[in-house]
DNA sequence: AAGTGGTCTAGACCACCCT
DNA sequence: GGGTGGTCTAGACCACTTT
């Protein structure tokens, strides 16, 4: 807490080397021990207000892990923690052996959510419904069958669903899916919640991961009336492709998202 | 090592309430202690292979750390550290006092990562190449000052190039910068790299971070033809608002991405 | 050789959930 | 109350970089 011995500041603050100066840091505040927030949360968030305020400089390195742990009187593996986390965000440059370095700032590139539809919907406070314009049983064939790995003419369920929020149409779906002999293929199912429900009984074909690919598109003339938008508008295509356990290609499709409604801001050096 | 006292045993695999079969997990092979592989990165790509493989269901519980602990003869914080990464990738859901759980996976939501274009056409094995099309003083007006929060009629610099990649035009960006007196403005310095550089030797208009929002766009008649396509073609749209200490804005700007020769895959469930 | 980050341990105490 | 995950410590050894 009080002031600590010469020889220790001089190891911090000596530093001449266009680094750091480690006192500035300390002026930004301790770690509260009495506060709920974790002490790796608080020594992070300290840490990324000295880049924010240029007292740390990008390319510049940080105070070393032992030294943050004087600091602030906290052990290594707490220092660490809270490091990790701004390098796991980007902020900062961890290099075995030199030091830990504040990141130079990538400016045209970074990290995007694209979220859940109902999620989304859900977190800007409105409901999200969807509308079934159409279910059958078709075979397989050209890309479909390519896709999901199938022969051709297995049989698929094809899908077409319209998502709406805020009382209107946001997004058009396209989708098929591994038909199943036991599948009862409820009409009624459909009409609400993600499209993976529909397996949720058959542990075969239970959905574990999916691949997705978000790629640029205009919307086409059918695409537009449902949307009630002009074709040639702007629009997100989201084509996914869904696996099972053991990696069994269970349903491909994509949707296509209004580029009036939907745009995607960067996560970048964010802390979770 | 060896087996373990039955009432261990029962503790792991007794568990009939649909979650898991610890058991199963071993099946997937031990920690290689030899080996140069981190035993928690080791421990990790078992957890994601059991779910993959359906031995871990979405929806059930995994075994607590402590169990893991036992089974793979590891300190529970080399275990947390483990499950962490998982649960970081979205895979696993930990629960405090209650468990932690394999997700229910989304199927149509995920995280991108949009690169800088220098280091894409890097890891494409191709070479990158910026054309400057004009750079100019101008006042800040509309938008631009707005956006900079600076007065109108403050001086900036305008600029915009055309990055090219693999022989052909590829993105086109247009830019708004914080114009200093002491500032050289050399144009020969735009012909390649970030024009972040351009700050490099202005330690207050240094960039430290980014904001960007990605929309989707189509080609005006200008951009078609500066990228050589047609207009009315789709096109990523990605605009940038750069942040120096301070939280003083030095950049605004946006990238128009050819929507032909651009797409994002998801990272999604990917341990880094 | 000295200092750095990378990994790992064997404890500890806590808040929380379930029964 | 017992088990779970969340936090934190005070060591240890290692690989690596720098001088």
């Amino acid at each position: 807490m009080g002031r600590s011995p010469s020889s220790m500041m001089e190891a911090v603050t000596a530093r001449e080397d266009g680094v750091l100066a480690g006192r500035g840091l300390e002026e930004l505040g301790g770690i509260d021990e009495g506060s709920y927030i974790p002490a790796y949360v608080q020594l992070s968030r300290i840490l990324q207000e000295a880049v924010r305020r240029g007292i740390l400089r990008p390319g510049g390195r940080i105070p070393s892990e032992s030294e943050l742990g004087r600091i602030f009187g906290l052990s290594r593996m707490t220092v660490r923690r809270a490091v990790s986390l701004l390098v796991d965000a980007g902020l900062l440059d961890a290099r075995q052996g030199s030091g830990t370095y504040v990141v130079n700032p990538r400016t045209d590139g970074g990290l995007f959510l694209v979220p859940d539809f109902h999620e989304e919907m859900l977190s800007r406070g409105g409901t999200s419904s969807a509308r079934l314009l159409g279910v059958r049983v078709v075979p397989a064939a050209g890309r479909a069958a390519e896709k999901l790995g199938v022969k051709r003419g297995r049989r698929l369920i094809y899908l077409e669903r319209l998502l709406e929020g805020e009382g209107e149409p946001l997004v058009y779906e396209r989708k098929y899916l591994l038909y199943d002999k036991s599948q009862p293929l409820l009409e009624g199912e459909l009409g609400h919640g993600p499209v993976s429900e529909l397996f949720a009984g058959h542990p075969r074909y239970a959905p574990v991961r999916s691949e997705l690919e978000l790629k640029a598109t205009v919307l086409g003339k059918g695409e537009a009336a449902l949307l009630g938008r002009e074709a040639g508008e702007p629009a997100f295509c989201l084509e996914q492709l869904v696996f099972a356990a053991n990696d069994l290609r269970v349903i491909w499709g994509w949707l296509i998202l209004r580029g009036d409604r939907f745009s995607f801001r960067s996560l970048q050096a964010e802390v979770r």
